[in-house]
DNA sequence: AACCTGTTGTGAAAGGTTTCACAACCAGAC
DNA sequence: GTCTGGTTGTGAAACCTTTCACAACAGGTT
């Protein structure tokens, strides 16, 4: 499978991962095949859009029949390196991050919370779903063996820049980030914000200036 | 202030929430006026962009100076729409729900939880930070007046589409989803989708894929 | 008042993404 | 074996976003 070396979007991989839970769907509705144009209407995206961009990694059609459901799920799965585990650590177990942890769906694709801390006297030594909170001053410590391969952090803004810094120096290379602020990292840590409070300003955007959407 | 009637790009708008969020923070450290390349680099973008993206809306800024800082501020809290309250709805007070009810943050920026609803009989009725939790029966009843501008989705996905055809129904323009999928929602309704596991899937491709990056 | 430094606002160029459009192909029918 | 309807894979075109580059200007200095 000879593939294009370009770049890929990051629209692209996010559509791979709609494209993944909608095989999964179409999975479980007994699909053997589906068309781009099928799967694109199911997506709101067009068959142009779902055609190009599976053709970055490679051709998983057949002309004239669609895409075999089953086969094209595990490939996107393996594109997306989804096809395995990744063992993850949680860094302020809060209203947020307790939420997390008792969140199934992440375990069973394959990210399994391993390690938790925080630096509130009552939760360090808890259990929570059968990970004990550790003290946030062993962070270093435990990231730095490399088993720890992706780090959410849900402390406050205040001191989220501080943990990140710790958690670079550990080596850590991917981070799901819940404060609302730009972390500062190197250039070869990604970093993805779940920003809720930017979603609800495009909202009121949205609201506020009809005339002006994309 | 004659303006262009060009529809303002996804990105721009993410762009101004962040500039908002910056020109808070350089208030709070007493800079009077800031220039696009300061900002910029603040931010890890460029300053053209920065410029560019405030032209779309009129022009802010002080050849030699840059931006008053304040005044840029509310100026972009009146293009997002923020400058005002913004009554929501919940759906579902489960862990994202209850992680959401507890957050002074949203409040404090005018995003004012005014009601929650559920189906669960032992939350029905219980009070969540002063508000009671109404029975999801009474969805369409009591969104129908007009009073609530913006829901917030919080439910498991199986469930999540009956609710939003009632929520769209009920006359609500702009929702937030927190269940994975897809909703289908007619053109004049927006919806915004807070997918954390399509986060954690694009950290996985990162580091699965780390040519590939964008 | 002329000059210098710094910065904006913005057309134009470059770069990137999406859509178009069609040759190439597959499977089933006849 | 050939035809037909349907669909992929992909260059090229269209469209959109970002970056460049500079005239226009503000404010301070001499
Ligand atoms: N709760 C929400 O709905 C919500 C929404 C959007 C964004 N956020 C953001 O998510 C983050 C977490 O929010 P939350 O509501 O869960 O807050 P929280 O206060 O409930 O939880 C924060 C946790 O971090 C821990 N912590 C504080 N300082 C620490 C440190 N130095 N080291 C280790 N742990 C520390 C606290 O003990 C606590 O357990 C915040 O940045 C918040 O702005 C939260
Ligand atoms: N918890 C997380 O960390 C997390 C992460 C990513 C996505 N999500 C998504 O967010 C959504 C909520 O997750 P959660 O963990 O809070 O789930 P949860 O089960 O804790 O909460 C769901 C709530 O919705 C209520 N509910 C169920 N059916 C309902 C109905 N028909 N009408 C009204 N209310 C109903 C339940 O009573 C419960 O209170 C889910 O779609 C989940 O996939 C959660």
């Amino acid at each position: 499978m000879a593939r294009s070396l370009r770049r890929i979007s990051e629209s692209t991989i996010h559509r791979l991962s709609i494209y993944y839970r909608a095989l999964n769907q179409l999975e479980r509705e007994n699909y053997e095949t589906i068309s781009s144009k099928e799967l694109a209407k199911r997506e709101k995206l067009t068959p142009a859009q779902v055609r190009k961009d599976l053709s970055f990694f490679g051709s998983f059609g057949t002309r004239g029949l669609g895409y075999p459901v089953g086969e094209l799920r595990n490939k996107i799965a393996e594109i997306l390196g989804i096809n395995r585990t990744w063992n993850v650590a949680l860094v302020g177990v809060g209203n947020i991050g307790s939420a997390l942890v008792s969140y199934k769906e992440f375990q069973k694709q394959g990210f399994k919370i391993k390690k938790i801390f925080d630096n509130d006297q009552r939760k360090i030594g808890s259990n929570h779903k059968g990970i004990v909170v550790s003290d946030i001053k062993k962070l270093f410590e435990e990231l730095k063996d490399g088993e720890i391969e992706i780090v959410v952090v849900a402390v406050p803004a205040t001191v989220a820049q501080i943990i990140v810094d710790d958690i670079v120096r550990a080596g850590i290379k991917a981070i799901l980030n819940f404060a609302p602020m730009n972390l500062k990292v190197p250039d070869d840590v990604e970093v993805r914000n779940e920003n809720m409070a930017m979603e609800l300003e495009y909202l009121s955007f949205s609201l506020s200036n009809d005339s002006l959407r994309p």
